[in-house]
RNA sequence: GGUCCCGUCGUCUAGUGGCCUAGGACAUCUGGUUUUCAGCCAGAGAAUCUGGGGUUCGAAUCCCCACGGGAUCACCA
């Protein structure tokens, strides 16, 4: 049975796309399998926790597509789903381990470590727990013992470990430079260390597919396995999205947060397409293919290595491939959705034709097409000059008893020959006219979408 | 700085010793579709496979070194 998930913290106001990034590969890997795939909440920040960003992102999550197993909304059998809500399952661990000389007490105040790695480092020598309390566990547990404040260190034993990682092969690092880590914070809370291994172990995780990022900390999670016995997962470590200077994917540099990308009009599914090609490609080449043709093709071992940039110049292409795609009454519908309800359906649904090759994202849509929802109010063109012109044009346009494309079009060039205008000459004109703008969707076809009356109204506007 | 990871067109990538005078996609440019734009079609430019040494009849592919980039070294995740 395999077991995948991800792990996110309330730290930010939303999911980050690194995370659904590896949420996408982790749900893949799951699905393919025929396991389950899990969220869970790593709240044991209490420090940098965000207000409400829990919420948005169990419900970016759904939105997205990426549905879990179990979870702190739908629950599952391994309850509860956020650490917050197993504070005294990690102290039990964690006790079980000092009791067990795997791990020990210690009081050290902030200011002691904080001046011991100072020195260490102006000597040169990697900022380490120097093992004070270590050497005086009987003296430190009276300390405790009268109400003084401690934490839980890992006791680190100073032997290579080597594990192998389902993309990059065996990786090996001596304990020796690894410091003894916190476990159990003095406020009760588990560090992210204690917190994974005793979840993922309890929640029979079988696959830690998570960032790059804690590749040298998976050390000491092998560590904390062993001084419990239990039996170490798989783990592959994906590479993290960067900005175009190669660096972290981060908000100062890019939109970061996915719900940034879904308010923008980017769909669900092209997100997850153009994130699936973040680090893996396509057995057949397909660059556009549906999540279910993903899982069925997804394999751990075609994980790339290598750091991928993120273009959303590409994203907003594939998004435009599925716009496209989509049947033209739910594009009206996602359009309307989009704009809150507020732009009138059926002319949407009339515009639907002219755009949807037009547009890459659905807040493409008003910049194009608000001349089907009011008047112009400035002009791409001074029309001063033009009076002559647009006077003959309305009057032809005024005779048309059967308003519909092929009549305007008919009148329009008739007009246009009329005129002794290049044809594109002339029918730019008019599309400022009509539209305001020197680009804009079919003239023709906007034009009987808007209707005879306002379409001369718009025209006269100019002449008088 | 220590440790670890990584290094193919601008970007995402294919490539696992001969099929590679390195393929595809995005982006860019050109032409066509004779009303804009987009779309579509056709085409072009774009990587001496980071560099240098090996191994081999033969290397983008294996080994070593150098250089470059990144991650990480907290009572943050």
């Amino acid at each position: 049975m395999v077991r995948t998930r991800i792990a996110p913290s309330p730290t930010g106001k939303d999911v980050h796309v690194g995370s659904i990034s590896t949420g996408l590969m982790n749900f893949a890997w799951a699905k393919k399998n025929g396991g389950q795939f899990i969220i869970r909440i790593e709240d044991t920040d209490q420090t940098r926790i965000v207000p409400g960003g829990e919420k948005k992102m169990l419900e970016t999550l759904e939105k997205i597509g990426l549905h879990a197993d179990e979870s702190p909304l739908i629950g599952g059998p391994y309850i509860p789903y956020r650490q917050s809500e197993r504070l005294t399952i990690y102290k039990k661990y964690a006790e079980e381990l000092a009791a067990n000389g795997k791990a020990y007490y210690c009081t050290c105040k902030p200011e002691r470590l904080d001046a011991m790695r100072k020195k260490q480092q102006a000597e040169k020598k990697i900022p380490k727990y120097d093992r004070h309390c270590y050497t005086i566990q009987k003296e430190v547990k009276e300390e405790i013992a009268k109400g003084s404040k401690f934490v839980i260190r890992l006791l680190i034993p100073d032997t290579e470990v080597t594990f192998t990682d389902l993309i990059r092969g065996t990786v090996t690092m001596t304990g020796s430079n690894l410091d003894d880590q916190v476990l159990l914070k003095s406020d009760g809370f588990p560090t992210y260390h204690l917190g994974v291994v005793v979840d993922d172990h309890l929640m029979k995780i079988t696959h830690v597919i998570r960032g790059e990022e804690w590749l040298p900390s998976t050390p000491k999670h092998i560590i904390l396995y062993e001084a419990f016995g239990w039996e170490i997962p798989f783990y592959a470590h994906v590479s993290l999205l960067r900005n175009p200077d190669k660096s972290k994917l981060s908000k100062r540099k890019n939109p970061v947060w996915t719900s940034e990308y879904l308010e923008k009009g980017i769909f669900p599914e092209a997100l997850l397409n153009y994130l699936a090609l973040m680090g893996w490609s396509h057995p057949e080449g397909k660059e556009i293919f549906t999540l279910d043709e993903y899982v069925a093709a997804f394999d751990l071992k075609d994980v790339q290595t290598t750091a991928p940039v993120f273009d959303p110049v590409k994203l907003e292409w594939m998004n435009g491939e599925y716009i496209r795609k989509v049947q033209n009454s739910k594009l009206k519908v996602q359009i309307c959705e989009f704009y809150k309800n507020e732009l009138s359906e059926s002319v949407v649904e009339k515009s639907i034709p002219i755009i949807k090759e037009r547009i890459k994202k659905l807040s493409d849509y008003l910049p194009l097409c608000d001349f089907l929802f009011h008047p112009p109010s400035t002009y791409a063109v001074d029309m001063g000059p033009r009076k002559q012109l647009l006077g003959q044009a309305s009057k032809k346009l005024e005779s048309i008893t059967d308003w519909s494309v092929k009549s305007i079009g008919d009148t329009l060039m008739e007009a246009c020959k009329d005129s002794g205008l290049k044809t594109g000459e002339f029918f730019m004109i008019l599309r400022v006219a009509i539209t305001g703008k020197k680009i804009s969707p079919p003239l023709n076809e906007s034009m009987e979408i808007l209707g005879k009356d306002e379409c001369l109204t718009r025209i006269n506007v100019l002449i008088n």
